[in-house]
DNA sequence: CTGTTAGCGCATTCAT
DNA sequence: ATGAATGCGCTAACAG
């Protein structure tokens, strides 16, 4: 590897000379340009790694998601890599796999790599644990999650406030017997979903019917099962809210296949607004979180957080918004 | 920042035991306990930079790929990081966004952060670029592109075969005036995937009409739009080819609109065999593109190259595979 | 088994 | 404007 060393001798110059030229500091025009020539020349490129020891400072943003495929994780990356872009820095990714143990992986390992700023998508660590990696980070923000303590550090969405309202659209066009399909994954996203739509039933009197809410994987596959399920336990619902888009994706397609017409005899509503929503047929109807919002600004309260130069972003409350298409309609009676 | 040195004195030991037990090199058990003690007390984390410097070499793989959210980006993303993991490294992302400038950027960037592997999907640069850099870069592989005289540092897949493949499923199936969508991008794979289309055509004797192909955005609008001006130019066309699931989801939505029933109407294949093309209804056939195992095995090429402990996977050829479903069948009468 | 020390490549302070 | 020298945190060679 080349160094620059080499630089320096090939220019005729000191090291410090060509440290100078590289980074912008007063130096002569015959030093710069010997500089850049021997630069070239050689295919100098200085190493990040020794410019970080030297500088006490990378230029380097971590993120960590659990998993890239999902649009969900694949949206908030694009986001913090565009903001990085945007101040000169490079991200590093960590993927946490929905387990506890790659998760904290992932955070020390961008740790370890001094990455000036964090930040962390984790469902699976405990708060305490985060706390602490928080308190050792100083330009750690956690998104997708709200620790007491912390709030000024974290970004989230009111996610019982999502399906709440979900819920009520599907009540105020009429529906009364309206089923849940939740994820099986143990993480508090899911025990605020549902309780949003407990709670708007129990707000408009609709009685809590047994084997109206099922559980499953928080995709594709997941969906169609638990569709399958409500399907075989209740002949008369007429519309279900669901976790997430993928699974109201698949509960559509097993409506589709057992010739029930969305949104004419049946209403389905997703959580999310990921692309898909816009591409099923009917187009589902579905409660907008704007993660790419809610990621550029975590990534710029994390920057803003190691370097006084970049203001603090206005704290702003990200709201769960109704987005109305397709899969919804008044109820009909089945 | 709490460096060796903090752990030496605490342990009571030199900087190079600390560095030993660490490293797992030979010490007393005493020496270990005490070491492992201080770190634990001090909650000291090794600077990654300082190690690769010294080691001069890092534990990293560097990804560039095009755009994270597209499934086929994030499914190779996914495959290279586990074969990273099972190795004990970490990847670092470089995203290009279909354009020249950032592609060379994403590469540099990755170089001055001396990933030891590099694992480069590039559509943007010339051969003569990527060949400066694959003489400069060691570890590097490049991925969905075949450049001459580098052959064994590439990994491709057959495009020309793929749709040859898919159209000829067409043909056989008893569809005469099959159409064509492709991507409005200038790469090769268009190119490639056009070529493969007429080539089908021209050795089943099937003459090329006027305006069965169009081109549009690679992603499911432009598959939309695609469709809707095909079915504009033609009345009688049976069957459609691809570039990709994506756009292949597009024209479904506008036959599925527009009461042409897929497939006893009208036959449609994809490219890619992407998630999304068994979440259609009807499940889309579609050429499989095992981009997971391509790369997979890019990953492991790439650090062999660097590691003559690794042993270089044995060179696989991938091929495309026809993937049958319910989107085409026997051609009917229009 | 363990401590001392010399780099790894770069930025930067202090002289000049 | 420039060069010599120092240190960033760590590993490894060497000596003990």
């Amino acid at each position: 590897m080349i160094t620059i060393r080499d630089v320096a001798k090939q220019a005729g110059v000191s090291v410090a000379t060509v440290s100078r030229v590289l980074n912008n500091a007063s130096c002569s025009e015959t030093a710069r340009l010997a500089v850049e020539s021997a630069v070239q020349n050689l295919g100098y490129s200085p190493n990040a790694n020794a410019q970080a020891l030297a500088l006490q400072n990378t230029d380097t943003l971590g993120v960590v998601v659990t998993d890239v495929t999902d649009p969900f994780f694949a949206i908030l990356v694009k986001s913090v890599d565009q903001v990085a872009h945007e101040y000169g820095k490079t991200i590093l990714i960590g993927i946490g796999y929905h387990n506890a143990e790659k998760e904290r992986n992932a955070i020390e390992t961008l740790l370890r790599k001094r990455c000036s700023c964090l930040v962390v998508h984790s469902k699976a660590l405990t708060d305490q644990e985060l706390i602490n990696y928080l308190e050792q980070a100083k330009g750690m923000v956690i998104i997708n999650r709200c620790i007491a303590g912390y709030e000024h550090r974290c970004v989230s969405l009111d996610n019982q406030r999502g399906t709440f309202l979900a819920t009520e659209l599907l009540i105020k066009l009429g529906h009364r017997k309206i089923g849940y399909i939740g994820s099986n994954h143990q993480i508090n996203d899911e025990v605020e979903r549902k309780q949003g739509y407990l709670t708007a039933l129990q707000q408009y009197g609709l009685p809590v019917i047994e084997n109206t809410s099922v559980q499953n994987s928080p995709d594709f596959e997941g969906g169609e099962a638990a569709m399958i399920d409500l399907l075989s336990y209740h002949s008369d619902l007429t519309a279900v809210v669901t976790y997430n888009d993928s699974m109201a994706a698949g509960a559509l397609s097993v409506l589709t296949e057992n010739n029930i017409n969305v949104p004419r005899q049946f209403s389905l509503i997703g959580f999310d607004d990921m692309p898909i929503a816009s591409h099923l047929v009917p187009k589902l109807s579905t409660i907008r979180y704007p993660i790419d919002l809610m990621a550029t600004y975590a990534s710029k309260l994390a920057l803003s957080l190691i370097n006084e130069n970049i203001e603090t972003p206005i704290h702003t409350q990200f709201n769960p918004t109704v987005v109305r298409r397709f899969s919804t309609d008044s109820c009909y009676q089945r």
